[in-house]
DNA sequence: AATTTAATGTTATAAATATAACAAATAATT
DNA sequence: AATTATTTGTTATATTTATAACATTAAATT
């Protein structure tokens, strides 16, 4: 029997929870508690302890999480044993931000290949990663082994661009473009919308001035 | 009695409405359905039903959606009527990236200010908006009425940056960086983690792969 | 004018997520 | 060795979010 997805918002927090683990080992410290975890990320304690309950890591009880074991256990259930090869298509200013702030950062997750339309991008190398014309998509995909895509096209090339990239078999897309998209059960994807973020801080940060004006 | 908050996913769906309503616009169209606007955004009719419920506005039933109208109460709901200023702190690869790109996008939400540590960048334009030192950050965020900031200074200088932003009283965070943040009540913060978005893809990707070969 | 049809608006229910409550465990203290 | 203190692990409850069910409305049709 196949054992049970996370729940999403699990699966968030304990990449968040690695980072900071790592961060602790990084300064030697080999245990942590379930509310020191918790307010390094503003949360509450039952929130980290449910979450680690859920991965099934239990603790030497009392002396906390050991940092160690806990990212061990972490990394198998992100990573894959061999990593997952992704891509970058469209090398423009956010595509090319993206890709040399993620060339060589997560080891498991390497950007192997960016691609553009524009002929004379391609070919060329950025951060060490090549930049491949789009014609030649298809193909690399397949033999680079690229399974999940940056989405940095412009709006109007978005939807093109993702029936392209399902068609070529890619099984997880980051969605950086405003563009809403539509793509089968068997391709994960994830919206990444700038616009709305803003926007929603505006709507709270208007009720709260509201909030003020009244008093 | 103040009129509650709406919830904080149909204020997110709102904006993505908006804009793809502003599309429709610009098509000429004059009405829509609710199971259109759904199918553009992939989620159900009765979703987009119950969003609009939620903010009172009831269509010429039959006909759909005054496509007109609706944008009008969205804008009354999120935007400000005098508009909320936007601040990018960290004129890096990213902070340049999305300066670039909100530079005259969003009509209500301006940048009107980044700010750099660097003092090469600080005098200098960049998309005809000038980039300032920190020194200077505590009176330029009262004088030209800065109540958002985008953070995009190196990880490192995260935490720091944020006690000085709120202690100059921003209202709203945007967080590109990876390192959580503490903030009081009154600021809203949005974390905008990529990192963590790109694992999530990575868990369910691997999920997936999983299925496959058990076939 | 009555009927049908196809849409909305709203209440009811389900699912996902977060919080609270508390028992179990174990290190430290008496 | 018994007691206390403190932290985990887990079940129960609350909140938030999404979906379903259905009554209501108004244009189109008969
Ligand atoms: N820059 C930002 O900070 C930012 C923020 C939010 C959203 N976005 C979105 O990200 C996307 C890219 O933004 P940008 O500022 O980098 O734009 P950009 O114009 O700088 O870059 C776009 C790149 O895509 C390439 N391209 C165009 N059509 C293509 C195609 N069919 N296939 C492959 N490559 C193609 C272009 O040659 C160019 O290099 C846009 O959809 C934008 O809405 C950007
Ligand atoms: N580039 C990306 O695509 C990307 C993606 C995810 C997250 N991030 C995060 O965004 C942040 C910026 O990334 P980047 O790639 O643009 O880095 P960068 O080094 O290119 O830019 C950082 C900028 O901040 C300035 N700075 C440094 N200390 C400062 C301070 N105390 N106050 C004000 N400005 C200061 C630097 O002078 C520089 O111009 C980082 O925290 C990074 O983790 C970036």
């Amino acid at each position: 029997m196949r054992n049970k997805l996370l729940p999403e918002k699990t699966v968030e927090r304990l990449s968040e929870y690695r980072r900071s683990l790592l961060n602790c080992l990084a300064q030697g410290r080999t245990h942590i508690y379930s509310h020191d975890l918790a307010g390094i990320h503003n949360i509450t304690a039952v929130q980290v302890r449910r979450d680690i309950m859920f991965i099934g890591y239990t603790s030497s009880q009392r002396k906390g999480y050991d940092v160690n074991e806990l990212i061990t256990v972490i990394r198998s259930i992100i990573d894959t044993d061999d990593g997952l090869n992704v891509a970058v298509f469209g090398l423009g200013n956010l595509g090319k931000a993206v890709t040399h702030y993620f060339k060589g950062k997560r080891s498991r997750l390497n950007i192997v290949a960016t691609f553009d339309i524009d002929e004379s991008k391609a070919g060329q190398e950025y951060e060490g990663v090549k930049c491949y014309s789009m014609n030649d998509y298809k193909e690399l995909i397949k033999s680079l082994k690229i399974s999940i895509a940056l989405l940095t096209v412009p709006g109007a090339a978005a939807v093109e661009t993702t029936t392209k990239l399902i068609d070529a078999g890619i099984e997880g897309i980051l969605n950086f473009t405003t563009v809403p998209l539509i793509v089968p059960d068997h391709v994960f994807l994830e919206e990444y919308d700038m616009i709305t973020s803003l926007e929603k801080i505006a709507y709270y940060v208007k009720a709260n001035k509201g909030l003020k004006d009244r008093k």
